[in-house]
DNA sequence: ATGGTGGTTGACAACGTTGTCACAGCCCGC
DNA sequence: GCGGGCTGTGACAACGTTGTCAACCACCAT
């Protein structure tokens, strides 16, 4: 900026006014500004910038793990809403690591990013504190904050969404309805979990914790616990899981079973051969529509701009008490979550 | 850090020392301006630091949409890689405009990244060479830089990745193979097409234009494009997508196609029914195993490990000439592609 | 006692920007 | 001719950190 000054054979802060487009300047001396920037290819240093308004137009935005296409599909709401407003977007994935996400949150702070969008992995939040009283704005996203901050939270309705998934099961007949779910480390999960056993006494079939499965979405957990249950006395017709990587998890694991049997069902012209078993899973994935999977469609778009949004209501001074916002489910209904029950094990 | 050294009753400089784990500090000093730092929440200001040493630790990563497997793969490697060094990564979605790459760009440049992966939606990236000028590092992936621009590349070998694939439908006595691709606008469009065509050539088929079917992969031109094919004298009995979305629109094409059609056909135990089309995929995806859909395979986190690799090394100093990396291909063959072409169409 | 050495600490400037305030010139109305 | 408002411009400090250099102390060899 000095330089340009001195090409233009004005002062610093000239240049600087030009540069922000501020009124007051002479268009004439705007525009011999604008040509020492052009020639010299002057660009403003963001750094100094911040270190001097104390704003950096930045927000930081922790996730499980980008490569996961709920996540991915929150984090580029996130992304589109913080552009829009001229704000840049720090992404980092915790891998469901606290410590990582604590690491990464820090990160951000140190770097004086103006908001923060948390989908927390660790239980205690006590660390941020110090950040809060410098000022910082957080909004968690898809699962509350843990003990030691209370803040905003973007959540999606869980166990309304697992109830009403259960539901449909009960609706078309199915008395043993297996949960597939992750860790119950993860709030998701519990909350998932308290809406299944909500369904099922709604209906008055008795809660059965040998059709309940969770722990890790990985392929051996998943298949094991499956041929588990299904070799046990009063086997599941049907089955919920608890979030996509299951549902993959699930579908795997099904499709093995049914390439090992010889007799394959077919339902409604859809490719849907589950070992006949009713399977409704929770969040929508691509290619649910081909596989024909009935599922709890969560928004997880939706999810990311909504936090966006109160994140960016925060950031512009609205210091009311801490929100939480709750977004609805709904069912999509693909074939794979209308098969009835199997004969042989009603 | 002012208020810290009044409070430890020591210099600015001393709790600068201490901050940074500097040597030549007493350890009884250090351990009170330590107790200062905690009992007052002091964390290092990094935008001040960043101003005073010119290095930001922080990259810039533009690619074409984060809610895409394929760059949200790529995009976690380099996450991974950076935090590894102590990096932060912002992250931002050109979603394939030009101008909002360079904006994104632009707007990483402005705040000192010390470095940028690119995946480049424009063809002109002059725009860069006064960040290049002044001593960024940038590295692209997936695509080549445009014109004006001299840097490293981290491609996929598509040509050849798109030949072998074509090569494996030949193999397995298919003659009219049909290409689907991405609009020919984009770098690995063409390559692909360079490749399926070079295969054809290899196998002495002749190159039938009207085989060809590329333009934006949503599912109403991908459909469109396969009834005018089918319906056409001459249809193909096999097809080649050129990227993972243009996969599921062909799968989700073929679906609808198979539902209509009043007689599936079953392969291998397999879910494959896919209107009696053998079908491979550019890309893998989720799932494609239980859809048995054979791929070529890249490997996104490898691009993004390669290019974060680069990166690293051109910023600790690498001045050589700009590189070209391409990461191989591999067919996994899954049942779709090993599909015999259909009686009625030989 | 003198000078040198190593370990520890501090004063100060600088990084590039912007907010504050002041100044110079001009036009206006009295 | 003079005060007052308006426009355009500049000088200067400050943001929070770190690099440079100097100072100080204790200790040791001369």
């Amino acid at each position: 900026m000095n330089d340009v000054a001195a090409a233009a054979g004005v002062a610093l802060k000239t240049v600087s006014r030009v540069v922000n487009n501020e009124p007051g300047v002479n268009i004439v001396t705007a525009e011999r500004v604008q040509a020492a920037i052009d020639r010299l290819g002057y660009r403003r240093n963001d750094s100094a910038r911040t270190l001097r308004s104390g704003r950096t137009a930045s927000i930081g935005l922790v996730i499980e793990d980008v490569a996961d296409p709920f996540y991915s599909g929150l984090s580029r709401a996130v992304e589109d809403l913080a552009l829009r407003q001229g704000y840049l977007v720090f992404t980092g994935s915790s891998g469901e690591d606290p410590s990582r996400e604590r690491e990464l949150v820090l990160a951000f702070c140190a770097r004086r990013v103006d908001g923060l969008i948390i989908v927390p992995a660790g239980t205690d939040h006590g660390y941020l504190s110090p950040e809060f009283d410098a000022g910082i704005a957080a909004v968690f996203a898809d699962r509350p904050p843990g003990t030691g901050c209370d803040a905003d939270a973007v959540l999606c309705d869980n166990a309304g969404g697992a109830q009403s998934g259960v539901q449909h099961l009960i609706a078309h007949g199915h008395r043993r309805i297996a949960f597939f779910a992750d860790s119950p480390a993860i709030f998701t999960a519990i909350e998932r979990l308290y809406g299944y056993r909500r369904a099922l006494a709604a209906a008055g079939l008795p809660y059965d914790e040998g059709l309940v499965a969770m722990g890790p979405p990985d392929q051996a957990r998943v298949q094991a616990d499956l041929e588990r249950l299904l070799s046990a006395p009063g086997p599941p017709t049907a089955l919920l899981t608890g979030n996509g990587r299951t549902t993959v998890a699930i579908l795997r694991a099904l499709t093995a079973l049914t390439a090992l049997s010889s007799m394959p069902v077919r339902h409604g012209g859809r490719l849907t051969d589950l070992a006949g078993m009713a399977v409704v899973g929770f969040d929508d994935f691509e290619l649910a529509d081909v596989l024909g999977i009935t599922v709890v469609a969560q928004d997880p778009s939706g999810l990311g701009r909504t936090a966006a949004e109160l994140l960016f209501r925060r950031m512009s001074g609205d210091a009311g008490p801490p929100r939480r916002v709750e977004l609805p489910t709904r069912i999509i209904e693909r074939g794979s979550g209308e098969i009835p029950p199997r004969r042989s094990c009603d």
